[in-house]
DNA sequence: CGTTAATTTGAGACCATTCAATTTCGGTGG
DNA sequence: CCACCGAAATTGAATGGTCTCAAATTAACG
């Protein structure tokens, strides 16, 4: 059956972004792929490479990030399955930052010819890729906020926030207990702390009932109360209204 | 002659992301516009607005920013003349953030469903708007990284070292002299710090050197310690190999 | 020139960092 | 199955970069 094949939890996610018609649905069941394992910690892509794949994330969870000269890091993304992990290399030439796996992870590699001839070949196809790497974009700009003006508790609780309803949104987990293998130490560099402030926010989530936050899950507690301390508002994920009325 | 078209800065820019045939550069050419002036601290574009056209910076600087509930605001990006402010509007239904003018703009405010008709139009032409999006947020990456992992004097560094080399390259100033109508609460609010900070490290920078800086202008004094000083690295601006070989 | 915005200066407080040490946890081999 | 190991999480105390609050000075503009 069709639900089976590895790429339809793409035509479900993209069917999001603009109506695909069967056929569409066909052209994507039909790109060509590479399946690949990639182990915990593996690199995905490495910031500086040419490349010539598009990697979606089948199992597993992966983040992009950039290295600083003197060693400092920041996770610029986390990625759940079912997302790509570098649309963008579709058109950009060289990786301007590196993908790591945050758990072993299984990928389809899809060459960016395959993927531009699928874009060129029908407009609502290309609408949702370009869709896609917008809502990105949007996302990378809430980060900025995140980091930027934030203190140390909102950041994490906006951060725990959008992962849990990431998660949600792909139907992985319930009753608020998602998988999210991530240590404390990564969560510091997506959110720009250091790990011993983290784990004391972290303490106070905790201490306040908000969640529950193990190596490999997070329970949210009290979703009202994690918004709140987040000033989480999901607008900027665009999953209600991705494209609007065009008129 | 062609060049006096206010629309031939998109073409030349559009230029760089994909080969265009002259009718293609026609086509973009014939798009309809209106064109608008903005005051200073006008908005272009209102968080939370249904969005029906794309905003074209002609003359003039702009900059997008979010407000957070308790009133901060973070600054996510500067535009300067030849850019879109908002091109992810063409397809993403709300706005998720403002557009404000730092100085008084015209613009030339283009139809969504004309930029997608042209897009759909022409492979060439849609690959450069896709293109231009995912510069737009490669940069938004690094600021992430800037405000997540560099300290005062390497953030204010390396955001001055972008808008040089970005308004160096649409051929605006020379010897290190370029307009850029910001205020130090600006830099504060695109930077993640306070203003009085930023006055200091701007003084920290101007004592050593590196940067002349008034209310209109910004001149690098020296660009190789400024570089260092921001841990500056052009790559994530995608302007020397934007369009990679497609295999 | 007067008036308001923007920049600059000073001093004290605080959030987050640094550095180290300890405890807990997950996985592995005996 | 348990002892062991390294990684991750936790704790403590001191330091420091940045913030806050105010006031003074300078620049911009009509």
């Amino acid at each position: 059956m069709i639900e089976s094949h590895p790429l339809s939890p793409l035509v479900r996610r993209w069917s999001k972004y603009a109506p695909l018609s069967p056929s569409d649905a066909n052209a994507i069941l039909s790109l060509p792929y590479s399946r690949k394992n990639c182990t915990k910690d593996g690199y995905l892509v490495r910031d500086g490479q040419q490349v010539s794949d598009c990697t979606l994330l089948l199992t597993g969870f992966a983040f992009r990030q950039k290295l600083l000269r003197n060693g400092a890091r920041q996770i610029i993304s986390f990625h759940i399955p079912t997302e790509f992990v570098d649309l963008q290399n579709g058109l950009l030439a060289v990786a301007d930052h590196s993908v790591q796996c945050l758990s072993p992870c299984e990928v389809a590699a899809i060459p960016r010819r395959a993927l531009l001839d699928v874009a060129n070949s029908s407009p609502d196809i290309r609408m949702a890729m370009w869709t896609e790497t917008l809502i990105d974009a949007s996302i990378f700009r809430e980060w900025v906020v995140n980091v930027g003006r934030r203190d140390s508790r909102a950041r994490i609780a906006h951060l725990l926030c959008e992962m849990a309803l990431r998660l949600e949104k792909i139907g992985a987990g319930s009753d608020g207990l998602f998988e999210f293998p991530v240590t404390q130490e990564q969560l510091a560099d997506a959110t720009g702390l250091t790990p011993v402030h983290t784990n004391r926010t972290l303490q106070n989530l905790r201490k306040d009932g908000l969640i529950q936050l193990t190596a490999k899950s997070l329970k949210v507690l009290d979703w009202d109360r994690l918004r709140d301390a987040g000033d989480f508002d999901e607008l900027y994920l665009h999953q209600s209204v991705a494209t609007g009325p065009v008129n």
